[in-house]
This record gives structure tokens, C-alpha cells and sequence, in this order.
DNA sequence: TCAACTCCGGTGTCGCAACC
DNA sequence: GGTTGCGACACCGGAGTTGA
């Protein structure tokens, strides 16, 4: 295919109707509303290959009505490009796409328009080539996947890597395109491909399908299904969660009500003023939105029974967990939670049969998809495997002794959790507390020093798991750093008895660098958990000063005008006693 | 009526193991 | 040593259904 200039812009109403006449390019079909032609480049006669940043003019009069074509499908964002052929119209074909885009399939087209902010809008679609004769529909469309390189660089790709580019693990340096030498033309091209222009072309009325659409996109029967929606809680429980609601309406209007008082108070030294500055910052932060804790749910029962079948209906999720109908599939124990703090997926699955070890049939694929992404893969039906994770599990357990040692409970108070425990009940003792209710000014002071205390420990606590996860996670990163120069030796290995030739390269590689590989490994963490013991005894020092220092600040003498909260106090005991909290008793 | 959508069977590919 | 079947996978394509 000849290299072509700057793409020129056809004349679309000039062409409106196509004859014998109509030069070569891309065009609107004759329908008022086509669901294809919104999501097409059109009025183009030539198009951009983005990988290899070339120029191919188009040769044929296309349509979405075309059939037998070659066509392209091209991410707005990230400009990535899929090379695909069909026989039947590409408005057929089309839908297809969009049904499993939709459909939210593990396929590498719907993964990609699904993830990472991306949504169906930031799709492009364009015949490039039409074929006359059938049989040569596939030898064209390998042409142009080798071409425009969407084998190695774009979305013409085996699941695993598609898994990857999607974040399930780390994603490639896959950022759009830019070259310094880039033309000036080259750029108000892109731009026709893919930006601003085509903004125009889906915002326009006369590009909307037949099917009545919802504002954000959606077809109209999707929103209906939503609706149906039924509620999965008995009604006593509805009315709890309901009174629960009622309950923090009120306290959040009670803290609102307060603040609202407190802003009219008046001081005169600089002392009360930062007191009542603090005083309003506590309320203030106490309206705001608290992050919802954890909440664990065990689900048990016999094997096929369905439980994963309940979790994958529960989070919406097809194939979260591999289950089935006629025997049971998970066999593990399995933890799911939302992943809100790491786009990497991980999971340790372990239920193939002594059978289908010694079976490596169908298997190939498999472990040269997990080569070519450094040991994770995972396969269109869910299915993961993380070679690092697995390798590095051994090495949890060992650490986890190290973790107890340095953070655990240990009833000898050598740990981080065991001095925690020991630093709250030693501090203020609660008899001592109680020997002081007759001096309410100090009974408040070591009451609120005691609460910010118990806060302080409990948020560090938390901060300590967060990190140990951290660091978990960096062990089997580790691994995988040692690991790659193999994983990429594996994965250019083909040919006969390949299968067996990666099988042994892993396994020679793991063997002669287990030492060094673990080691380092470990040494790193250990490292981490040291890091972390310091924090954490920093953190008390700094924080425990700040409190003690507004604990002896508190209530100045010179404040004029407090306001009456009692209304506000009556509130909120309300609402205490609604959810029966023993706040006030 | 017809475009859009859904579902499901079909086809091709690959490497391996079993079989002849 | 050649052939065949297997299993996993991607993706095509057509029949049937839905709904504007």
C-alpha cells in the first residue's frame, strides 16, 4: 500500500449521494439514523495507521453498508488500533462489537472500551478495504494487522495481554503516540480521526439509532432492567438501614446546627481564638463523610452449592469466580474485595485436577500468554494465574512470623500492637478517670485525651495494614523483576515441544537464582517492616504532643457568648438511643 | 417495517499426546 | 514419522427477537 499525504477532507454534501462518480473514501450511508455511522470516521479519504504513523489511502467507495471489508477500530484516547474483517455488512459487524462492549465481555475489544475511563464514546470505526473475493478476506486482514502492527502495539491480541493493557496487571507504556518530528498536517488529521471533530459527529441528532436511548448512552431496556432492581434485604432490616438514615440525618444536622452557633461566639486573646478555631475544625471535620469501615461477610456452605454463583449475581460480575452447575469449581478458600487502591488483580487459584497436570494439551497457550506478561495471566472466562504470587506464598508465611514479631499481639509487649495495647490501658487508667468525675474541667481534659489516644492507635493501626499489604505486594514485584529476562527469553520460543522447553527454562531459572531471588527479596521486606516501625513510633511522638497540647488549651476563660446546645445534646441523644448506643449513659 | 440487539453454533488456529 | 483428536481460544455470521 503506498504511503499517502496529509488526509484530505471530502466534500460530504458534494457526495451526498453515491454514483459511479464518487471518488474513493469513507461515507455516511443513505439512512437518516444509522447506529454504525455515529461511531464512524467518514467524509476521509485516506486514514492514519498510529503505530506506524503512515498515511493509507482509501481505494473503494465505503460505507458501514459495505460488506467483505477490512475495517479498523481505534480508541479516541489512547488512538491504540484494531484491525478486523467481515463478510457481512459492517454495520452488522459493528454491532456485534458494540452488544459485547455492552455485554461487558473479557474480549480484547469490550476490555478495552471498559476499563482505564474508557467507555463505548471513545470508539472509531472505519472500513479501509473492501474485498471482492471472499477467500482473500483473511490474507488482507493479516496484511493490514502486520501493516498497521496492531498484533504488537494494538488491540489485535491474545487475552492475556489484554488483561494487562487493561490494568488487571501492570500496563505498558501504551501512551498515545507523539513525535516531535510529527507534521503540523499529520496532527489536524489525527484530529479528524479521532478528537474534536468526532465530537461533532456523535453529539449530532441525525447520528442516533432507532432504539430510544437514556441521556448518558444506555439503551432504554438496560435502564428498565436497573429499575427492576429488588431490594435484597428482609423489610426489619430495611426499616433498621432506614432508621439508621433518620439517625444520621439528625446527627449531621445537630454538628451543623452547633457550628452554626459556635461561629457567632466571640473571644479576645489570641489563645481562645485558636481554641475556637480548633473547636470549629473537630466539627467541621465531624460533618464531613467518614470513609465506611470493612465490613467481612463469611459465606460457607457445601461444595457446589452456589456460593460463588451468589457472589459473581451479588457484585454484578459474571465471571468473578469460576462456577458452574453441575460440580463444584472454586474448591478454595477465596477472599473478594473491592479493589479500590491497586489496578492489579491478583489471585492464587489452585484446583486442577492431578489429571489435567500430566494433560498439557490446550495448556500451550496458556503458559506462553503468562511468559509474555511476565507470570500473570488470566483467560477470557476469569480464570488468573500469577506465577510471582504463587512463587512468593511460601515466602508470606515466613514473613508473617517476622510481621507478628515486629506488630503482632504478642502478650510480652515487645511488638508495635502489643505496646499499643499496653500504652492505652497504662496511660490514663479508667480508675483513675473515675476518681476524677467530681473535677469535670479535668475529667473532660484526660477523657478527651484518652478518646484521641484511642483514635490515634486504632488509625495507625489501620495505616499499619494498609503498608503491610504494600509490602506483601512488593515481594512478589520482586520475584517478578528477577524473573523477567526468562519470561521474555519464553515467550519468543515457538515450535515443536515448546510447551516443554519454557516449562523447563522457568523451572531452571528458578531453581539456580532461588537463593539470591528470595533472599533479596526478604531482605527488602525486612527493610520495609524497619521503615515502618519507625513511622510508626514517629507518628505517636508528633501526634501524642499535639494532643496533650489542645487537651491543656481547652476551654479558656475568656470566651463570651458560648451557645446553648442543649437542644442539639437532646438530639443527638435521640438518635443514640434510636440505634442504641450507649453514648450518653 | 426494519434497524438494533441477542444468542449460539461454526470455523480456524495452535501445540501436544495418542494412535496407527 | 505422519495423522488425528483434544482443549482453549478468538471471532465470525446468521437466525430469531425486540422495539421504535
Amino acid at each position: 500500500m503506498a504511503e499517502a499525504g496529509p488526509l484530505q477532507k471530502i466534500d460530504a454534501v458534494a457526495v451526498a449521494v453515491l454514483s459511479s462518480d464518487t471518488p474513493p473514501g469513507i461515507y455516511q450511508c443513505t439512512a437518516q439514523r444509522c447506529n454504525c455511522c455515529q461511531f464512524m470516521v467518514k467524509s476521509v479519504d485516506q486514514f492514519h495507521g498510529t503505530n506506524t504513523k503512515k498515511f493509507y489511502k482509501i481505494k473503494q467507495v465505503l460505507t458501514c453498508k459495505s460488506s467483505s471489508v477490512i475495517y479498523i477500530i481505534e480508541c479516541k484516547k489512547c488512538k491504540i488500533q484494531y484491525v478486523g474483517r467481515t463478510k457481512s455488512s459492517l454495520k452488522t459487524r459493528f454491532s456485534g462489537h458494540k452488544n459485547s462492549i455492552i455485554k461487558r465481555e473479557i474480549r480484547p475489544i469490550p476490555d478495552h472500551f471498559n476499563n482505564d475511563g474508557h467507555s463505548l464514546e471513545d470508539l472509531v470505526i472505519f472500513p479501509i478495504e473492501q474485498v471482492t473475493d471472499s477467500g482473500d478476506l483473511n490474507e488482507r486482514e493479516e496484511y493490514w494487522i502486520k501493516e498497521l502492527e496492531t498484533m504488537e502495539k494494538g488491540l489485535n491480541l491474545v487475552p492475556f495481554k489484554c488483561a494487562k493493557r487493561q490494568g488487571w496487571i501492570e500496563p505498558p507504556d501504551q501512551e498515545p503516540p507523539e513525535e516531535a518530528n510529527e507534521t503540523l498536517a499529520e496532527e489536524s488529521v489525527c484530529s479528524d480521526m479521532g478528537t474534536s471533530d468526532q465530537r461533532v459527529f456523535f453529539t449530532s441528532g441525525s447520528g442516533e439509532g432507532k432504539r430510544k436511548r437514556c441521556e448518558d448512552g444506555e439503551p432504554k431496556c438496560r435502564k428498565k432492567l436497573k429499575k427492576k432492581k429488588l431490594s435484597v434485604f428482609t423489610y426489619e432490616i430495611e426499616q433498621l438501614l432506614l432508621t439508621c438514615e433518620d439517625a444520621q440525618q439528625d446527627g449531621e444536622k445537630a454538628i451543623s446546627q452547633v457550628y452554626n452557633k459556635l461561629s457567632e461566639v466571640s473571644c479576645r486573646t489570641m489563645e481562645s481564638k485558636n481554641f475556637l478555631e480548633d473547636l470549629k475544625k473537630k466539627i467541621s471535620d465531624l460533618s464531613e463523610p467518614k470513609p465506611k469501615k470493612n465490613v467481612y461477610i463469611g459465606l460457607f456452605g457445601k461444595t457446589g452449592a452456589g456460593k460463588s454463583s451468589l457472589i459473581n449475581a451479588l457484585v454484578n460480575e459474571t465471571q468473578l469466580l469460576p462456577s458452574g452447575t453441575l460440580k463444584a469449581c472454586t474448591s478454595v478458600f477465596v477472599q473478594v474485595q473491592a479493589n479500590t487502591e491497586n489496578k492489579k488483580y491478583k489471585a492464587d487459584i489452585e484446583f486442577i485436577s492431578k489429571e489435567a497436570q500430566r494433560d498439557n494439551r490446550g495448556h500451550h497457550k496458556k503458559l506462553k500468554a503468562l511468559c509474555k506478561c511476565d507470570g500473570y495471566y488470566r483467560s477470557s472466562s476469569g480464570e488468573i494465574v500469577d506465577l510471582n504470587y504463587t512463587l512468593s506464598e511460601p515466602m508470606y508465611k515466613k514473613m508473617n512470623v517476622h510481621f507478628l514479631k515486629m506488630f503482632g499481639p504478642d502478650p510480652s509487649r515487645v511488638s508495635i500492637k502489643g505496646k499499643f495495647a499496653s500504652f492505652q490501658e497504662t496511660f490514663i487508667r479508667t480508675e483513675e478517670l473515675e476518681g476524677r468525675k467530681k473535677e469535670p474541667e479535668k475529667y473532660l481534659r484526660l477523657v478527651y485525651i484518652r478518646t484521641q489516644q484511642r483514635k490515634l492507635l486504632k488509625d495507625l493501626e489501620k495505616e499499619m495494614l494498609q503498608r503491610k499489604k504494600q509490602i506483601y505486594n512488593s515481594l512478589s514485584d520482586s520475584i517478578c523483576d528477577t524473573m523477567r529476562p526468562t519470561y521474555q527469553e519464553c515467550s519468543g520460543i515457538s515450535g515443536t515441544s515448546s510447551f516443554t522447553e519454557i516449562q523447563r527454562r522457568l523451572k531452571s531459572k528458578i531453581e539456580s537464582s532461588e537463593k539470591v531471588m528470595f533472599n533479596q527479596a526478604m531482605r527488602e521486606m525486612l527493610k520495609q517492616f524497619g521503615d515502618l516501625k519507625e513511622y510508626l513510633m514517629k507518628e505517636i511522638q508528633t501526634q501524642m504532643t499535639t494532643i496533650l497540647r489542645v487537651a491543656l488549651n481547652q476551654t479558656p476563660d475568656d470566651l463570651t457568648g458560648l451557645p446553648d446546645v442543649s437542644e442539639e445534646i437532646e438530639m443527638m441523644q435521640r438518635c443514640c438511643e434510636a440505634l442504641e448506643l450507649r453514648v450518653f449513659k
